[in-house]
Formats: structure tokens, sequence, C-alpha cells
DNA sequence: ATTTTTATTGACAATTTTTGTCCAAAATAT
DNA sequence: ATATTTTGGACAAAAATTGTCAATAAAAAT
């Protein structure tokens, strides 16, 4: 109930502290520079799947909650500045069940 | 209840149509290319928010109304591929409104 | 208290993405 | 047939994003 209220960052700088993990270490493993590690903890930067997955892997996060936890902080950095962010939302919803529906098949979507 | 499941480009170009304008006259309007504006209505370009305003003046739309078709546009397009779509639009609107309580006062927002 | 390690941050070049236009071809209307 | 409209690829320009470096600060260790 409170998680839901964290960043990505939030939550992988949360992780590496408890295990008392340097930035150096960790970056390393994503393979990345420490900068862009600390970054990517102060969502200054965005990690990509790949990244995504080496961390869950590292703190033992299920990988899709962690994924819906960095994409959400998308959507809702994309909207906080709406007035109407929760039609957006809702109409999105719609439209993403739409949208599958219609293409029952493959992933390429015409849109 | 139709109306949500279409594009903001359909819309758009439903509209044109109904007042038999050609893509020239409306693309004047906003000051671009018929081509660019022939691509808002296909979903292949972004229009910004003085096109919207335009778009929705001279379609006597509701400004909000028109937006808010846009930008579920592109959260419905960004999320369509993922999974956990679903439970990410409910994440994200909780997380702005989090947001949104603890800044209270302006728009910047440190995120 | 000094040294060593770690974290922070701005600046930067490189890459990627997005944008709008031009142009030629296709479609439609007259 | 001619004129008008629409389409879509290619393109350069602009904008956004990326990851690193380097200098600095902060923290921790000795």
């Amino acid at each position: 109930m409170d998680a839901i209220k964290k960043t990505f960052g939030e939550v992988i700088r949360q992780h590496r502290e408890q295990q008392n993990l340097p930035l150096r270490k960790v970056a390393a493993q994503l393979d990345i520079d420490t900068s862009t590690l600390a970054k990517f903890e102060k969502n200054l930067r965005h990690p990509n799947r790949e990244h995504i997955t080496k961390l869950a892997e590292m703190f033992a996060l299920d990988e899709q909650d962690l994924l819906v936890l960095y994409l959400s902080d998308r959507v809702a950095y994309d909207l906080v500045g709406e007035t109407n962010s929760e039609q957006v939302l809702r109409v999105a919803e719609e439209k993403i069940k739409y949208i599958r529906s219609k293409n029952t098949v493959q992933g390429v979507l015409g849109f």
C-alpha cells in the first residue's frame, strides 16, 4: 500500500543499500557507469529492458513487478501535469482492450 | 460508447470529411503541410497542443475532450504491447495522486 | 585527521527519435 | 481528360535521450 508510491529508482536504491552494495558493483553487473546507475536511481535516466531484467535478478525481485513499477512511473510522469489524467487513463484502458480484441493475432499493430 | 474506440486521427478526419473540407484548407489554418495533416489523421505524426486547440476550434469540439482523446491514444499505444498494462494504469493513477498530494503547490515536479 | 572509497552533478558528444516538408504517384472528383 | 485531393517514401533539421567523463562533495575507513 506504500510500495506503490515509490518510484523505480527509489526501489532500486533501497534494495542496493539493503545489501550494502556500492553503485560500483551493481553498475558493473549492468555494464554501465556508476554515474548512469546513480541517475537510474534518481530517475534522471531510463533503464532499458535488459537493465530491468538484470536488476530484478540481482535483487531477487519479480521482473514483471519491477517492469510495472518502471512503466507506471513513466505514465504518471507524462500525465501528472494534465488536468484530465484520470479520464485519459480510463479511455486508454478501453482503447487497449479494443485494439487487442481486433489484433487477436500477432504483435505488430497498425494503430 | 463507440467514440472512445476511435483514435485522435480518425476523429479529426471524420469531422473534416463531414464538413467536406480538403486537407488543404484545414492544413492552411494549422499552418502546416497537407502531408503533415494527413499524417496526423493516420496517427503517423503527433500534433502539438496548438494544433489540438485549433482543431478543436475548427470542428467545434471540446478542447479537453480532444486532448484526452489524443493523450489516451499515446498511453494506449505505449502500453498495448505490455502484458501488465492494466496494472500499470492502476499504479500510475495512484502515483499521480500521490505526486499531486505532495506538490500541492506549483507545476514543476521533482519526481 | 588523512586517506580511500563512494556518491553526485553538470557538461558533453553520440545516438536515436521525432518533426515537418517536398515530391511524385495514386486516387478521386469534375 | 483535367483538375483536385490524398498518399507515402525520403529527407534534412530539430529535439530528445543516452551513457560517459571529470571534477566535486560526501561518507567511510583506517
